[in-house]
DNA sequence: GCGGGGGCTGTACTCATGTACAGGATTCTG
DNA sequence: CAGAATCCTGTACATGAGTACAGCCCCCGC
């Protein structure tokens, strides 16, 4: 097993290792994914991993680092804030759902960097469409910047139960919800103002 | 069973264990929830649970049956498809949101019966707008009816990221959330037809 | 050549959790 | 009032988790 000898060819150990746990914390979850498992999948031992990362919640944030470096180089290309928030759904998609799922492991705190750089694309997204017209703004940009990334996240978030509502497929669950998705991006669901009169937005609507 | 002979001031021990086991299944998810944790909120020691239960599963499956009996209930009363899906939500959407989510714990077959009865309600819902002439059809309703429990569902799934988006209040977290959701459900996001055409609809859509 | 250092491993320890078991307290029945 | 069934508890056990420790093997510079 000479792993070792091949640096360019093959991925370092490290490196492995990161993979392994970004597959199995999306996979799993932060809890239920185990370091025996982390490990095993990475083709390592787990003192391994605890050598080079020193603990489960330290393997963790190096893992959400390398998401947040993701969304960083995509934004320092000239990509659109649209296009990034797709890419990095479409790569960490089930990885993002588990750590900002409910649940998402060790207490509240964690992960609160990649929901806040989530908002930040999000409201460029925003920022950007209501400059070009193609977007309708809202009465309160900040939370639709927040309702974005959740309605974005969300198929993810449930994508157990969407395969199996979809047959045991998950790209067919996510290629068919995202269907009445983007009806509803497009056209709204209801025909009248009675969500809006619910919300108690009638007010500022009818003025 | 001679439930009737409890104390009519006080609920019976049974009966505290199953309203302990739905807060600590809602507050920490199902895999988190200790057996001893929900006991001592119930005041009682944890032998008992496993004396009535027998096990941590068994009691899952009797909060899932109390939740699906409270939306029976709700469906045999005349109350519209909308307001089901609003009551269950407000009274258990915490708990929905943990079962439902990634991670729901023990495998995939768990609860199970939890989404195919929110679906229906949003079937239900989606024929009954559809009559109506308030609601949208889209060319998809099965799917449209799961993305509406999906999004109706998110706001608790990703409730701890966005207490904390909103201050560190739930409730306002929630309130504040609403608004672009009715807005989107409304007038919809985009000016255009782009997403239609990303999801491969340009073609339906302009017959 | 060789000594040292870092990547890497096997083993063991501590702790929490779900569950099983045997006994004590309480309440209903005859 | 006595006995018994039911409710309820304290204790203990097996398992799997994260983590710590001591040592092996390979590569690298003097």
């Amino acid at each position: 097993m000479s792993t070792a000898p091949a640096p360019a060819g093959d991925l370092t150990a490290r490196a492995r290792i990161i993979a392994s746990a970004l597959d199995r914390f999306a996979v799993h979850g932060y809890d239920a994914a185990t370091m025996r498992d982390i490990a095993a999948h990475a083709g390592v031992s787990t003192a391994l991993v605890t050598h080079h990362f020193g603990t489960k919640q330290a393997l963790r944030e190096e893992c959400d680092a390398r998401v947040v470096r993701f969304i960083a180089e995509k934004q320092d290309a000239s990509t659109s804030p649209a296009e990034v928030l797709n890419q990095v759904l479409g790569v960490f998609g089930p990885y993002l759902a588990r750590m900002l799922g409910a649940g998402g492991g060790s207490g509240g705190e964690a992960s609160a960097v990649l929901f806040d750089r989530l908002l930040a694309v999000a409201r460029a997204m925003i920022a950007d469409g209501a400059a070009s017209g193609w977007l309708r703004p809202s009465l309160d940009p900040e939370a639709q910047a927040a309702a974005l990334v959740l309605v974005s996240v969300a198929p993810f978030l449930m994508l157990d139960r969407l395969t199996a509502w979809a047959g045991g497929d998950a790209e067919e669950a996510l290629r068919r919800i995202s269907v009445p998705l983007a009806e509803l991006y497009t056209h709204g669901l209801t025909t009248d103002d009675r969500l809006l009169a619910a919300a108690g937005l009638t007010a500022e609507v009818s003025r």
